[in-house]
DNA sequence: CTGAAAGCGCTTACAG
DNA sequence: CTGAAAGCGCTTACAG
């Protein structure tokens, strides 16, 4: 009768196959103990011979879980989502979990009505936020207070409450930044990310240690601001090279800008790499794309979407087995309502290519 | 008791509220008809009063619909997909549904049992094929065995039992390469795209019908093969360039291989736009971030994705009201499951940017 | 180790 | 125009 989905089986078709009760072939499907190999291995054969896949809805409505988990983002940097939600679907695959995507619209109506909603009407089992959505902190506590465990993806802090995944900002660029000085650049310019985002200072943080650690200034004048942006690596780049004595490498803090920063140079008449060395960060896409190719570091995107999916499922499948404490006064410290999730922080790589070479004479 | 989502009203906790029946107030939430405009108001006072929205999961199950909608596509082209979900989710959230998505996993698992297991545990209302997903022939066959509505995103052919949304790929086509001839220019090479997706053929049809319109000859040696990625670009670039008299423009049948071109013409000391005219296809979002920027033709991504949208809502929710025959032989022709959805054909943008001038000297 | 009952939160027939 | 009953397809206590 119904015409969309036409005859599929329920967990009553496999019963009366199986010649068992519901209860068993529920037990079977959800791989709970005291069942008898003979038995399980008979509702099996009768789940394949059937072709029967549980439905999500009666499961969620029967149970806390709903098998669901939402990813939260905003506009930007499509290849990042991108590398999330391939990451994400995955292992939501291999997990028997789906992904539900929620594109937060700053413009339209109001970003808390728009989560309430989503949360109330799907109950996903958890959420993964990739930034800037994670740094907002009306956002996290919205979501803080609604119980919905999250995971957060290359925060600008880690944030207690909440799963965090990262690369160790920092240190990536200071990584990159030391690729620069080894080819013998001693004067190098960087442009400042936007300053709202928490991986900019970051980023700026790195390419002072670098700088420090190997005996050069940290020279002021040498730093100036940007907003990851195209135009803003363009105007950067202007800046430092009409500086007196313009540096002979840029390292902008992301590649959308290191883009402009081609372009600028383009305009300059100055040749990239023999005439300045240039590096970024995310591999853009664009990064391999353009001529030169732009020398970057690279977030494991793919993984950290995996990872934030494993923790997100551990924790929700730990949760129900976990009997909530019933006493009227819990003693000492708060409730605990599950376990805290364990922060990760993934390693980056290193992309050195024709971007970066040795400065034509040591700065 | 639940921990995760505390104390989320239910219906019957507004038909308390309200002092009716359960049953009132599923009326005035689906907007039934008979209800009179004071028990209308009082329901949904109390609605507002408890904070109270619907549980997805009992909704779909106790009716036919799920209120979600599918997003099937594979790893290529994030920017498209991107532009894709924006439009999806923003039309969604407005119509009370949500998207899945699912990145279909070439190397993986069998394709076809990521989609059967996807379809039964979610029961979709619909599903938005992107491109190349949409020219599939065994999963169209699955997709419609399965008789789930799909809308195919710029599908290289229309096919019927399924929503189609385009653009006229061949007027684009022809357009961009008008461009190219309405600046003088008169030898104009173009490099086909990947010949399994069914864009590339109409590019090129396109292409052909601007040259013969205006009293040029389709000079085959002009035309060199490629398969949409910038590796190919960067060859096709070579190869025209090599000719005996090469071309003083290239339109490529994508950005990406545009992009391409562009780096083969600076390793061949051709400066763009100068000595050599570039025209791409899909306005990429590297398009316009790199010197000189690229001409190139927008599909309104966001708007295709709306419109698929509302097919398949409409259609899912025109559905369950049509009562099915149930007839044993449904007199003259084939049972009409649904209304078919209209199929659409949305305007495409023409982006002039710096990568095309007149030529040096009339080719 | 297995099963019969009740319930998750909604909606679809069916009465009145 | 409004409501009491039954059911969607599962799972969670509870018996045995």
């Amino acid at each position: 009768m119904s015409p969309r989905h036409p005859a599929a089986p329920t967990i009553t078709d496999v019963a009366r196959h199986a010649q068992v009760s519901m209860k068993t072939v529920s037990r079977v499907l959800n791989d709970e103990p005291n069942v008898v190999p003979a038995m399980r291995e008979r509702v099996m054969a009768s789940v394949k011979a059937l072709d029967y896949r549980p439905n999500l809805h009666a499961r969620s409505l029967a149970r806390a879980r709903s098998s669901l988990l939402g990813l939260l983002y905003y506009a930007s940097s499509a290849a990042f989502v991108m590398g999330l939600q391939q990451g994400a679907t995955a292992r939501c695959r291999a997990l028997g979990y789906h992904l539900v995507v929620e594109q937060l619209d700053d413009s339209g109506e109001h970003v808390p009505d728009q989560l309430r909603h989503m949360l109330t009407a799907l109950r996903p089992d958890g959420l993964i936020l990739a930034p800037p959505v994670c740094d907002d902190p009306d956002i996290l506590r919205l979501l803080s207070d609604a119980r919905v465990p999250c995971v957060l993806i290359s925060p600008g802090m880690a944030r207690p409450g909440f799963g965090n995944v990262s690369i160790d900002d920092v240190a990536a660029a200071r990584a990159i930044t030391e690729v620069l000085i080894g080819h013998g650049h001693r004067r190098i310019g960087h442009i400042h990310g936007n300053p709202r985002q928490a991986a900019a200072p970051h980023r700026r943080e790195g390419f002072r240690q670098a700088l420090l650690a190997h005996g050069l200034a940290d020279d002021p004048a040498l730093v100036v601001p940007g907003d990851f942006s195209f135009p803003s690596g363009m105007a950067g780049c202007h800046a430092l090279l009409s500086l007196p004595e313009p540096p002979s490498a840029i390292f902008a803090a992301n590649d959308e800008m290191a883009l402009g920063v081609l372009a600028a140079a383009q305009q300059h008449g100055l040749q990239v790499p023999r005439d300045l060395s240039v590096a970024g960060f995310d591999d853009a896409p664009l990064a391999s794309l353009i001529w030169p190719p732009l020398s970057t570091v690279r977030q494991p995107v793919n993984e950290m979407a995996e990872a934030a999916v494993d923790m997100l499922v551990s924790r929700s499948s730990a949760s129900p087995a976990e009997p909530a404490p019933a006493m009227a006064q819990p003693a000492g410290g708060p409730v605990a309502p599950a376990p805290a999730m364990t922060d990760r922080v993934l390693p980056y790589g290193l992309l050195l290519r024709a971007s970066v070479q040795a400065p034509k004479a040591a700065g």
